[in-house]
DNA sequence: ACCTGAACACCGTTCAAGT
DNA sequence: ACCTGAACACCGTTCAAGT
């Protein structure tokens, strides 16, 4: 496209910066998704030509990149150190899920470019050792207990956008325990006042906290 | 790319079919990943011009669900109905995590077209439904536990390509308790011969199965 | 320094023309 | 029925030319 409303050379004041940038590429994923959101099209929604974005931003892996780091800071990890263990990952998990939530254009992003190693990360992981480190787990469960923990939250997130009703048998007559089962779990959402999707992520966290707790929280180290 | 080896019109044997093209995707997703499989790509590599696909399939979308259906048809589910439910959630997970090991080029696939809708999707609901509920489980309860596996175990498949040692903090002098609990779970994974990923999936499961089992599974409903 | 516009090497998909 | 090849409307990225 050729632009008619600026001419070539240097404008007198600065049109883009990664600001401006992020943002818009944030608009464009949420209205165009993941692969609409093309450097052609940024550039379109900033009125500006592709090339211009090259003088901010090396590539559109690097555009996702930005988005990425935004995400994560956004997450809150303040529980940890001054919460009760429980409370912290809590908190942690659902505000993961929130933030996922809030901008579920960004999944596909995050899959393809896992947090795992922003600088958010580290923060995390020193946090999550050091509670359960004061709740006397063992040693040799921590990594584990966290890393069961991310997996959790991280398919949750990603399933979130599954549309309601997948267990809903397409032929109840032939699958009747399925139907009674997926009507059970509709009226305890209902009963709750809770998305499904809530529901789910509440009990899965529960279920693991729970086993977790189980197999290594109420366990004095027998060695030594 | 023109092909000087074929003219024009049809051949006298039919070159392709749906088969042969899901074949040369895969092979085309393993060694481009999954944004290298172009129309273009495959044809090539069929020896063959793009349009030619478009007889046999009507998108790129199309090919990339024909693998996911192959894909699924792979997960081992003979244990509902002939084993214990917990060895039997735990053969199908396994085979789910181990069929995806096998295909890492597969995950960004199952993230962009999620299992939910296959044939095979319904099949292992109504076999799961039917072993918890034979063992006793509340209605409520059911669909839940289904659908917190099914999420760990798609975070768990998502998270194995995840190169090792990201827990192993930067500067171990500064998070002395994340070297420590690093360390621990390191050497528990060579004392067992196991991988990390699966040492961590092992857990995981267990502490799932034991806190679903712990909420669920040891009672009986207090209603009616 | 920071923009434009042309250019290069790609895409997915359609369709007329061939056999 | 099933292939080719041209065409259409796209991509990401580079770079000379402009101010």
């Amino acid at each position: 496209m050729t632009l008619e409303s600026r001419r070539p050379g240097r404008p007198k004041e600065r049109i883009l910066d990664r600001d401006r940038i992020a943002e818009a590429a944030l608009a464009q994923i949420r209205s165009a998704g993941l692969s609409g959101m093309t450097m052609r099209a940024l550039a379109r929604r900033l009125k500006v030509s592709p090339s211009a974005l090259y003088n901010h931003v090396p590539s559109r892996a690097a555009v996702l990149a930005l988005l990425q780091e935004r995400f994560a800071a956004g997450i809150d990890t303040s529980g940890f150190g001054s919460e009760p263990l429980r409370e912290a990952l809590s908190r942690w998990a659902w505000s993961y899920l929130t933030r996922l939530r809030e901008r579920p254009e960004l999944v596909p992003l995050i899959v393809a470019v896992p947090l795992a190693h922003t600088p958010y990360t580290s923060l995390v992981y020193q946090r999550v050792v050091a509670g359960f480190s004061a709740a006397h787990w063992p040693d040799e469960s921590i990594i584990a207990s966290l890393s069961v923990l991310e997996t959790f939250i991280f398919g949750a997130a990603l399933d979130s956008p599954t549309p309601e009703g997948v267990y809903e048998p397409r032929d109840p007559e032939r699958s009747p325990l399925l139907a009674r089962a997926s009507a059970a779990f509709a009226a305890t959402a209902a009963e709750r006042g809770l998305p499904p999707g809530d529901l789910l992520f509440e009990i899965g966290l529960d279920a693991l906290l729970t086993g977790m707790h189980q197999l290594w929280g109420a366990t004095r180290r027998t060695r030594g």
